[in-house]
DNA sequence: TTAATTTGTAAGTGAACACTCACATACATT
DNA sequence: AATGTATGTGAGTGTTCACTTACAAATTAA
């Protein structure tokens, strides 16, 4: 799962052949099919595998009650998405599949979408909601650069949003 | 080309066959290589004659001078790229290409992110480069959306940044 | 009219693909 | 020790892939 996820990020899930995989984890091709049934399950087996990270991400945001702090948080799980390079893989592989699977899992993110509105109402912002979903949308533009920008600087617009929402 | 154009869209550019442009364009297999040399040729084809495309969603933007109506013409981009289905067909396709050739086209956005900033700095934005940029970020993560997610409503954060921008 | 060039095709090619299967080994249970 | 089961392998399978080639028709140039 490790080298699947490895390749599956870097190359794409239809461009790397179950071959690849199996050399890159030091087990023969058959284990795969035993394992996962076909190639299409070692993928599911990924994702699902990686929901609970996604979980795990928002878990002590959606618990946050003080506003700021909300919002700080959010802004941080870039930092906790790049930690190390195996979460870096999934995270850039979730970004990467989208396209390739042509869905988008909007129930994933509606959690943090809910914890975001309800803070920016404390907040007293006008549209809470709608500055929700913005800043939502401005951080998956934010990571399409960070992974697909060579030498692209987050810490930039990091500060600004900082700066923005005065935290 | 058209026919590539729609199947690369829609399938991706490794999942779909030669075989199945050909079909769909009505032509044999062999004529793609006649023209094209090889299936990345093809590929390159459609990419270099959309940068025209590109250039010219551009032009008029980087030409204006009052900073609202660069603004207001930016923020309409995304219902010019989208007029017409061979037009979204190409867009989706430049968005999808991104992930599976792991590149991002940034000198292709350069006079759009200049322009911007310029018109930021003179309505007298403290940073107008990164609130240009983050305008950028903003709009390639709802175009994201838009292609990839199932009735997106584009209009609504549309108005919203209409507001913010006061345009 | 003829010769050259461009534009097109049908039937291949070997390589790579996802996947199967007969068989081997490791391990747990009785 | 015997048996059942989970775990693993290597050599296949048919199919699909990008691409080639020999040849034909259409177009252009002389």
């Amino acid at each position: 799962m490790n080298a699947a996820l490895e390749l599956f990020a870097k190359e794409g899930f239809k461009a790397t052949s179950t071959s690849k995989v199996a050399k890159l984890a030091g087990v023969s091709e058959g284990l795969i099919f035993r394992h996962f049934g076909n190639k299409e399950g070692l993928l599911e087996a990924i994702i699902l595998q990686g929901e609970e990270k996604a979980k795990l991400l928002f878990a002590d945001i959606v618990l946050e009650t003080e506003p700021k702090e909300v919002i700080r948080k959010t802004l941080l799980i870039g930092t906790k998405m790049n930690k190390n390079e195996a979460d870096a893989h999934f995270w850039k592989l979730q970004y990467k599949i989208k396209w390739e699977l042509e869905i988008y899992g909007e129930h994933k993110v509606e959690p943090l979408e809910r914890a975001l509105a309800s803070a920016f109402e404390k907040l007293g912002y006008d549209e809470p909601l709608m500055e929700a979903r913005m800043l939502m949308y401005t951080f998956d533009g934010l990571s399409t650069r960070f992974y697909l920008q060579k030498d692209f600087d987050m810490e930039g617009p990091m500060a600004y949003l900082w700066k923005k929402y005065e935290l």
